[in-house]
DNA sequence: CGATGTGAACCCTTTCACAGCG
DNA sequence: CGCTGTGAAAGGGTTCACATCG
């Protein structure tokens, strides 16, 4: 009802990238209209969710009818703020880093990469996905000349830290870190990290889950 | 104070992960008690939830000291299954699979990648990680053999779910998947998703938060 | 005396179920 | 009549604060 102003929960704010990737295939479809059970079932969640969700954005679907995709993909679009010109440096070019410059996911909704960096001087003159991989030394003069406002580190753990100093010195605010570390940033910095390692130690905990305990008595 | 026996909260476990960590690192520096507070900013969490976490597992700090941190870090590793002999497969040989391959995060807590797969004729038998590309029609006949437990897919969205079949048919029952898609399994087939694109996305959320709004009166 | 372990309060999410609207 | 939008209820998870114990 009320347009949105606040803060969007942080749970809403995980599934939304789902609803929009789910709107995106059924656009493609040439559909039109989609009611909350399909769609949630397309995103992986209930419809209920859905729906409680979308009623943060001030929403606005048909009663006895649904959802118009390509209004809700553009409201969610622009709430999560997909409509800003993100350009992104990738710190590291090894094979991580050349995942991430390559990775089709990374392209869609306004990120473009920019630029990558690497310490090592056996890489740097490299090409990776298209551009020529750049001295962590051109940082700062980089950032701004490209404008970058976003910072990928696909670096190993120990250098994570020093590159993730150097990538707020040279002015950049957001950094995703894919680092198995936790990183000390200023206030004001956003940071995100994605832990590979752990989702494995999850997965691992659930697997055994009844297969190694201690004998379960039945 | 009771010993486990009941799954812990998922949000219990994906910080255990990381107070594991900060454990090997406390022993490397050749500590062998810890307080609570310590660990917690090592993990980078608040004491009193690191404590609540810690009491899942029916524990045993002493009062007035602390934790033991080698009792402690096997506890966790043992509860987390990583006692277990895990052997992955990854399918993709692309760049992502082989960062995967040789990130190091992998190979700690009994991980070992046993086989890396890939359908695209011109990159099986190249080397990776020290294993040699395999086609993906080996995938059962390499389950077998080398008892994969645990697959890795690191293929592009489209190929995702036609791929996760095979690796189920190959009776691997446990999935971590980096494709940006809704996986179908069996009952009793365990998958995790590492959703790279959505971090992205939520870090833009909250980077644009206050600055792409429709100008905040005050 | 210092740090754990935990009841109780608080807050955030999810689910339920249905009134209300197109 | 069907589907949205939402109060109200239920369920988890986190924080507080302190009794308890080594």
């Amino acid at each position: 009802m009320i347009p949105v102003q606040k803060a969007l929960p942080e749970a809403t704010l995980s599934r939304m990238t789902g609803y929009l990737r789910a709107l995106e295939a059924m656009r493609e479809v040439g559909r039109s209209t989609i009611s909350s059970e399909v769609l949630a079932a397309a995103a992986g969640v209930n419809s209920a969710i859905l729906r409680k969700d979308l009623s943060l954005l001030g929403t606005f679907g048909t009663r006895g009818v649904g959802y118009r995709i390509e209004v809700l993909a553009e409201t969610i679009s622009a709430t999560l703020g997909l409509e800003r010109d993100w350009r992104v440096g990738i710190l590291g070019a090894g094979n991580l880093g050349r995942a991430l410059a390559g990775y089709a996911g990374f392209r869609e909704g306004g990120f473009s990469i920019q630029a990558v960096f690497d310490v090592a001087e056996n890489i740097i003159g490299d090409t990776v996905a298209g551009l020529t991989v750049r001295p962590v030394g051109e940082l700062a003069a980089a950032t701004a000349e490209l404008g970058l406002n976003m910072a990928v580190l696909a670096v190993p753990g120990p250098a994570a830290q020093r590159l993730c100093d150097r990538v707020v010195g040279a002015g950049i605010t957001n950094i995703l870190s894919f680092a198995p570390v936790i990183l000390h940033v200023p206030e004001g910095i956003h940071i995100r990290r994605v832990d590979m390692a752990r989702e494995l130690q999850i997965l691992a905990y659930h697997a055994g889950f009844g297969a190694g305990r201690p004998a379960d008595p039945a």
